[in-house]
Parts: C-alpha cells; sequence; structure tokens
RNA sequence: GGGCGCUUAGCUCAGCGGGAGAGCGCUGCCUUCACACGGCAGAGGCCACUGGUUCGAUCCCAGUAGCGCCCACCA
C-alpha cells in the first residue's frame, strides 16, 4: 500500500464493480423488509450542479446503510424531459444555425430533441457514476418512455373523466418568450421601482370626469370598464354612468363591485378582463367584454388601434405621452411593486386570457392534507409541514397546457366535422359523435411537472400491477429541496392518493441550498458555481462527499467551501494510514466480515470496543432520523479522536504485551473494520478499497451494518488519560524533549490505578512509574489526576517560573469549579428543590475540585 | 399584509433546562518506527438585547433589534 492516500488511484474502478455486481439491486437482499427512494429525476438539460450532488448525496448516504442493514432497497434512478427547459436549449441550437423549430417543423424538430436528450442522458448519467449514486441502473426511467407516458395518458383520460380536468377561457400567465402558458408558481416575483398612472376617463354625459390609477398604463387600450366599491360615497353617483375610454374612444361603463378596494388609488379601477385575474372576474360578474391588446409575442396588436405594433413597455411610455397631450393625465407617483418572472427565462410575463387546459385542484387536496395532518407522512424538518398546509389551503387550479413541442401531448382530439372533443387512451380514428374523420389532437403538450407529479408510481410499472409497483408503493422516503415542495411534492402526494389510495411516501426529507462560503446562492448566472465533477477530478469523489455530508444538516442551507473537501481529504489520508498501521499487524485480509470481536479483551480494548458501541448506537439514532451531518461528526471525532489518537498508541505497548497481544490484534482489526462499514455510506470508494485489504471477503457495499455488542469500560480509563494529559502539559510548559525519560512516583490512595497504566505510561509518555509514597516531596513537583498524583523530579526544570505557571492555572480550574458547586449548594432553594442526584453530584464535584486544589496549594507552596 | 426561520469562539455550525462544544483558522513545541494531508500542548465566547418563569436559562415564555426565506388578486 502506497504510504499516502490517492483517491484518483482509489476510485477508478470501484463503481464498475460494484454496478456489475448487482448490489445496487433490491434483489441483493431478496428477504429484507422493502425500503425504496425514487430519485427527483434531473432535467435532461446538461450537467449536474452542486445541489445535485448535496440531493444525490443525501439519498446515498440513506441507501447504502439501509442495504447494509439488510433491507430489500431499491433507489429507482430517472431523468426528466424538462419541457420549456429541454426545448429552449435545442431551440437556442437551431437559431445558432439561423433555424427556428418552424422551420423544421413539429416532427422533425422533436426527433432532433431526442437526439440531444440521448447526448445529454449520457452526460448526467455518467455524472451520476461518478458521484457514486448507488441507483439500480436496471430500473431507470425516463418521463417520456413509453411506460410513463401511457400512465400520463392513463391518468389525464380518468380526471378529464370525472370533471377533475377541464378546458377553458382563462387568464393564464402568457412567457412572451417562450410562447407559452406556465402555472402560478412558474412565476417569480421580484419587487421592482415604478409608477402609479392616475388617469382621467371623461363621463359621456359632460359631467365631468373619473380618475383611476394603474401601474401598466398600456393596458388602457384594453379596458372595457371602471370599477367603484358599492359603498364607495364618493363614486355612487358615478355608477350606471358611461365614460369615454381615451385614446379609443370606446364607451364603457362604471360598475360597482365589491373586489374594489377604496384605500387603493383613487378607489376607482380600470377593468381589463383580458389581462388582469381579477379584472377577468369583475368583467365576468358584470359582462364586461375582454378585449385582447397584446399579441403572443406581448406586442400590442390591431386591436390597439394606433399603437398596435409596439412593444409592451415601449407602449406604456407612448400611450403616456399622449394620454398627457390629450390632456387625460392627471399625475404620476412612483411606487414600488413585484412583477412575475418568467421561471425559466427570466421574461416579464403577461397575464393574458387564452384557452388551456386545467387541473381543478380542490378534489384533490382534501386527502393530500389528511394524509400529512395524520402523520402517514411526515416531513423533516416538520416545520415545513405548515408551509404545506398553507399553500394547499390556498390553491388555485392548475393550468396544464404548455405551449411547446416537447412534452407529452394532450390526448385531446377536435372533430372538425361537429366539434366533438375526444379525450381517449388510444387515439382515435373515428369521432364517435359524427363518425367522422376529420379529427385534429390537441397542438399543446402537458406542463413537465404532470408527468413529475406521477413518478412515484409510474416509474414502478402503473398502471400495470407490476410485483415492483407491490412492493415498492408506497416509496419509503423523499428527498428533496424545499423549492420544489410545490412544484412536486404537494402534486406527488395530491396524485399518489387519487390513484394509488396510499400516500406516496412515510418521510419527506427537506434540504437547504448549496452556498459560497460568504453565503450567497451558488449559481451559474452569477458565476460562483463550483462544478462538483471538477471537484471530483482535483480531490476525489470521497472527499466532496464526506465535506457535503458534513455540512448537510436537515433543511439547511450548505455554505460549501473548498477547504473542507481539503479537510475531508486529509481525514481520508488520515484513514488510510490508520489502515496501514492495522494491516501491519494483522494479516491482511484475515479480518472477518462480521463479529469477530475479543471473547476476553483487555482493559485498553474494552475501552476502545465499550466507544465503538456508544458511537453506534448514537450514530444510529442520528442517522435515523437523517441527522447525517451530526452522525457522520460524531463518527469522525470517534474515529480520529478516540481510535486514532488513543487506541491506535494504546495498542502498540498492548501488542507487545505477550497476554494481550493477540486479543490487541483481534481488536484492531475488527474496530478498522467496522470504521469502515460505518463511513462507507458517506465515502464508499476509500473505505471499498481499504476493505478489501483488510477483509477482502465480498464487497464491503454488500456487507452488513456493525452490531457489536455492548462492553463495559474500565473505570480507570478517564483518570488515565487526565494523568496522561497532566504529564503531556508538564513537559509541554518546560519544552522537555517527549523522548527523555521521567521517573514518576505514583500516590494512588483510593487504588484507582490498575497495572496496565505502568506499560502504557512508558509508551505514550516516556514514563517510568513507581508506586508509593515519596520520604521528601522535596524537588518534585504534581501532577494531579482525580484522585492520583504523580510526583515528578524538577531537576531539570530551570524555569520555575513556567512550573509556577502550569501550577496555578490548573489551581485557577479547580478554583472555578469549586466555586460554581459552592454557590449551588450555599443556596438553601437548591438543596430543597433539586432532584437529589443533581444535588450529589455536585457534592461529588466540590469534594473533588476541594482534594485537588489542597494538592496544588501545597505543591505551590513547596516551590 | 400574512407566515416561517436565524442571531453561540476569527469563519462555518452543533448543543436547546443542571459543569460552554466541533471542524477549519490562529499560537508554541515536536520530522517519535501508520500518518507533517501528522502529533502534543494552548489561546479565544456578558451563547444578539430586555424582561419573565424556575432552586437553576445559551436552552422555556413574552417583547425588542438585525438578517434571511416563503406566501398574497400592492389595479
Amino acid at each position: 500500500m502506497k504510504p499516502t492516500y490517492d483517491p484518483a488511484a482509489v476510485e477508478a474502478d470501484w463503481y464498475d464493480i460494484w454496478e456489475k455486481s448487482g448490489v445496487f439491486a433490491p434483489e441483493h437482499n431478496p428477504d429484507g423488509d422493502p425500503f425504496c427512494i425514487v430519485l427527483p429525476p434531473p432535467n435532461v438539460t446538461g450537467v449536474l450542479h452542486m445541489g445535485h450532488a448535496l440531493n444525490h448525496l443525501i439519498h446515498d448516504v440513506i441507501i447504502r446503510r439501509k442495504r447494509m442493514q439488510g433491507f430489500r432497497v431499491l433507489w429507482l434512478p430517472g431523468t426528466d424531459h424538462a419541457g420549456i427547459a429541454t426545448q429552449t436549449v435545442v431551440e437556442r441550437e437551431l437559431a445558432r444555425e439561423g433555424l427556428t423549430r418552424h422551420d423544421l417543423g413539429r416532427e422533425a424538430f422533436v426527433e432532433q430533441v431526442w437526439q440531444w436528450k440521448a447526448k445529454s442522458h449520457a452526460t448526467v448519467t455518467r455524472q451520476m457514476r461518478q458521484l457514486g449514486d448507488s441507483v439500480d441502473w436496471t430500473r431507470e426511467r425516463f418521463t417520456m418512455d413509453e411506460g410513463l407516458s401511457a400512465a400520463v395518458r392513463e391518468v389525464f383520460v380518468r380526471l378529464y373523466e370525472k370533471d377533475i380536468i377541464y378546458r377553458g377561457n382563462r387568464i393564464i400567465n402568457w412567457c412572451p418568450q417562450d410562447h407559452t402558458a406556465l402555472s402560478d408558481i412558474e412565476v417569480e416575483y421580484e419587487e421592482t421601482a415604478g409608477e402609479l398612472v392616475f388617469i382621467n376617463y371623461p363621463f359621456t354625459d359632460g359631467s365631468g370626469h373619473i380618475t383611476v390609477a394603474t401601474t401598466r398604463a398600456e393596458t388602457m387600450l384594453g379596458d372595457t370598464g371602471v370599477a367603484v366599491h358599492p359603498d364607495d360615497e364618493r363614486y355612487t353617483h358615478a355608477v350606471g354612468k358611461t365614460v369615454v375610454l381615451p385614446l379609443m374612444d370606446r364607451e364603457i361603463p362604471v360598475v360597482a363591485d365589491d373586489a374594489v378596494d377604496p384605500e387603493f388609488g383613487t378607489g376607482a379601477v380600470k377593468v381589463t378582463p383580458a389581462h388582469d385575474p381579477n379584472d377577468f372576474e369583475i368583467g365576468s360578474r358584470h359582462g364586461l367584454e375582454s378585449v385582447n391588446i397584446f399579441t403572443v409575442e406581448a406586442e400590442v396588436n390591431e386591436n390597439g388601434g394606433q399603437f398596435a405594433g409596439l412593444d409592451r413597455l415601449d407602449a406604456r411610455r407612448v400611450v403616456k405621452q399622449a394620454l398627457a397631450e390629450g390632456d387625460f393625465l392627471d399625475h404620476v407617483e412612483e411606487r414600488t411593486h413585484s412583477v412575475g418572472h418568467c421561471y425559466r427565462c427570466n421574461t416579464i410575463v403577461e397575464p393574458y386570457l387564452s384557452l388551456q387546459w386545467f387541473v381543478n385542484v380542490r378534489p384533490l387536496v382534501g386527502p393530500a392534507i389528511d394524509a400529512v395532518r395524520d402523520g402517514r407522512t411526515r416531513f423533516v424538518p416538520q416545520r415545513w409541514e405548515n408551509s404545506y398546509f398553507h399553500w394547499m389551503e390556498n390553491l388555485r387550479d392548475w393550468c396544464i397546457s404548455r405551449q411547446i413541442w416537447w412534452g407529452h401531448r394532450i390526448p385531446a382530439w377536435y372533430c372538425g366535422d361537429c366539434d366533438q372533443v375526444i379525450v381517449a387512451i388510444e387515439d382515435p380514428v373515428a369521432c364517435p359523435n359524427c363518425a367522422g374523420s376529420d379529427l385534429r389532437q390537441d397542438e399543446d403538450v402537458l406542463d413537465t411537472w404532470f408527468s413529475s407529479a406521477l413518478w412515484p408510481f409510474s416509474t414502478l410499472g402503473w398502471p400495470e400491477e407490476t410485483p415492483d409497483l407491490t412492493t415498492f408503493y408506497p416509496n419509503t422516503v423523499l428527498v428533496t429541496g424545499f423549492d420544489i415542495i410545490y412544484f412536486w411534492v404537494a402534486r406527488m402526494m395530491k396524485m399518489g392518493l387519487e390513484f394509488m389510495d396510499q400516500v406516496p411516501f412515510s418521510d419527506v426529507v427537506i434540504h437547504g441550498l448549496v452556498r459560497t462560503p460568504d453565503g450567497r446562492k451558488m449559481s451559474k448566472s452569477l458565476g460562483n458555481a463550483i462544478d462538483p465533477l471538477d471537484v471530483i477530478e482535483s480531490h476525489g469523489a470521497d472527499p466532496l462527499r464526506l465535506a457535503i455530508v458534513q455540512a448537510a444538516a436537515p433543511g439547511q442551507d450548505v455554505p460549501f467551501d473548498m477547504e473542507w473537501v481539503e479537510g475531508a481529504r486529509k481525514f481520508g489520508n488520515k484513514l488510510w494510514n490508520a489502515a496501514r498501521f492495522v494491516l501491519g499487524h494483522v494479516e491482511p485480509g484475515s479480518v472477518p466480515a462480521d463479529g469477530g470481536y475479543p471473547e476476553d479483551p483487555g482493559p485498553e480494548a474494552a475501552w476502545v470496543l465499550s466507544r465503538l458501541h456508544a458511537t453506534i448506537e448514537r450514530f444510529n439514532l442520528l442517522a435515523d432520523e437523517y441527522r447525517f451531518s451530526d452522525a457522520y461528526g460524531l463518527l469522525y471525532n470517534f474515529a480520529w479522536s478516540e481510535v486514532f489518537d488513543w487506541y491506535l498508541e494504546l495498542s502498540k505497548a498492548s501488542m507487545a504485551d505477550a497476554g494481550s497481544g493477540a486479543a490487541t490484534r483481534q481488536t484492531l482489526g475488527v474496530v478498522m473494520r467496522d470504521l469502515l462499514k460505518l463511513f462507507h455510506p458517506a465515502i464508499p470508494y476509500v473505505t471499498e478499497e481499504l476493505w478489501k485489504e483488510l477483509v477482502d471477503d465480498g464487497l464491503l457495499a454488500g456487507a452488513a451494518w456493525p452490531d457489536p455488542r455492548p462492553v463495559a469500560a474500565p473505570r480507570s480509563m478517564e483518570v488515565f488519560q487526565e494523568l496522561v494529559g497532566g504529564i503531556r502539559r508538564f513537559r509541554s510548559s518546560h519544552q522537555l524533549s517527549p523522548k527523555r525519560g521521567l521517573t514518576m512516583h505514583i500516590a494512588d490512595p483510593e487504588s484507582v490505578a490498575e497495572p496496565w497504566w505502568w506499560a502504557q505510561l512508558a509508551s505514550l509518555v516516556a514514563v517510568a512509574p513507581e508506586l508509593g509514597a515519596l520520604e521528601s516531596t522535596q524537588g518534585f513537583t504534581r501532577v494531579v489526576a482525580g484522585p492520583v498524583q504523580g510526583f515528578l523530579p524538577l531537576d531539570g526544570v530551570a524555569d520555575l517560573d513556567a512550573e509556577r505557571n502550569r501550577l496555578e492555572r490548573a489551581l485557577s480550574a479547580a478554583e472555578e469549579d469549586y466555586a460554581l458547586a459552592d454557590r449551588k449548594l450555599s443556596n438553601p432553594s437548591f438543596r430543597d428543590r433539586a432532584p437529589a442526584e443533581i444535588v450529589a453530584k455536585e457534592e461529588q464535584k466540590r469534594i473533588e475540585a476541594e482534594a485537588t486544589m489542597s494538592k496544588l496549594r501545597s505543591q505551590l507552596a513547596e516551590l
């Protein structure tokens, strides 16, 4: 073995070996309880970023541990066709050749996207392999593969037949860049500086005017009414009158409607039913006409008269100017308001009246709310449940049609002869109403999230009753970022309950975003993104994984810094060298894959085994709560501070002893082996490599999670460690070489010390102990460890001030302990009301502190 | 406007009723036979602020301030 850990060399071959071995498939543990996670399918639009790495690593840590615990584990991978995003990428490529998708035509364009998808898919899946994702590739799915497309159709048709899916003319969010409708949550709002424009609309009867206020002056071209609140006395006289729409010379009525807020602006609002959801509502209540004034590019259309052809923002300026010239402009106020942008291309969306397909979500939300309320599905951390409830309770209908070509085409046909709408699983050949054959399929495709919503069961074979579906639905866990709770989690809950009658998963584990060291969002557009693949190349997958896992607390954002990857690699090196040490003392390949704990461990081995047991217990608790950063923090400290810093050092003397040598070597082997197992979910490559050296029996990826018996630790260990620390402090205070041997007289009135101390003191701190009282303490100094005092000769200690300093520091520490305990014990209410064991503990502390103080004080006096 | 969260060592964070913790960084000593990607020792904190509950509060409650996020038909 090389003396230095080299991630690249270690990571080269293992993934292939794992994948070919079948260890990633549920069949690896055919008799275990099912445990299933479906991967949130990454978009096939390109590369995995640090957010994916975080998400996948949490998955992999959960999955690898559960697999080792004997569950019949399925981690199902797949990718999402990502409608708008993917189509946009391919259109951009075409644009470079000066082409649009219309030049190719629908069929050829979609074919081109498929080709692009194949390329991109290969990239994404290769990256997942580099990360080490232990997914079952034999069950990989794609949202547009045959089976999932069948599921989509099935769902669409069934919901249509239940009148949950319907087609209607409504205000939707239109992206003028992508030329498609968006759902409400695909719009991101941003506070923007703007202005509130006050416009005078003259009454047709010549009795003055009414003033309305708007942030979007250009939409006045589409006004078909003015509304006021029915109780607003300022305008009672105006209701029922008509006004002339300036610039358009259209006569429009003044109506009274509850939706108007009298406090806002002038209390009179212009009504543009075709370009504002509220206005649309008001308009339909009062029978106002809807005049669409924009093209799909958000330029003014022929309904805008002289302004036709202007972009909406130019129109705003020009209309305002025309209003001013016509003396209709009352005044203008500055005002910030929030403006919606397309979540894909960041273009300002346009509220736009159009004919679209919708899901009426109301019948679906009740069961989805109940399932979380009664705990069939729980969120981790739980506080996300509040957001979920609030969201679900205020849901509006979901616009599911998109005017793009890449996606699941809506299975609706329109009969050219009788206008019949046909919604069917199989493509119809003739109209069931008039038998006509002039059938035209709806041009639109479904929202990408429609197929995503079915992912927990469509991937398992639904609507077929496959064995996988029976075994793995409901899924066990869902791991995802909070940013797609609404996009995805809520919809899976609704669809899962509707079609499977059971929740899609029991636990929803929410993680945060990956941030830069200075706490900013990591994003490609900000140019501060770190590519996980670059990190893997330069530092290795294991170091990247450990760095992320250590920082990933549930629901917390993850600050990412290359320093932490460095730190993780250093840990790998430490582990590597610890294993090298162990391999210097146990026969390579001789450590059993399971068990093998010594029957009769010596005290040092008993100590490390007891710590191992306690660490595993605690680790399991933390990991079961998805607290992997805490779990691996605990393990990291156990491995480094206790096993490497203490036990490996202790083992050197133990192995030299004829009596305890064999048990020590055995202990070194099994402790190291269990560390490999415990670390494996986080750093699979290096642990697998070391497993081969140490155990060489099957794959660590398929080995069993450790479960050692509890062992009692020797009680003297704590005092021993304190004594060693005291001796080291003494040496450090006087800059005495660690090699220089010291003789130490030990006073042990309570007989705490055990025989194993002597060899260890010699080995760890080059101290030769002599038991028994000193005739005179003159010329000696003390190291105090609980009841034990060690007397060290002062010859060779030139600097008595340094020694005084060492003793005074120890003394003041003891004095603080004493004062703290004494203050509590002097309080009668404390003795009265605190639990007896707490009082006893404080008394014990005071006694011990007092004893230590007196020993140190007499030493200081003698100096 | 409504809701959620955060404020602990220089940095990133854990702890959440009974003696302030980790990693990184920093200081000193040590190239000791697994490891200098290391070892040993050490410095560093009115646990945001103000009240309250309690024998006891970093931890529970109320309020204040600052920061962050989400939601809302701010015409």
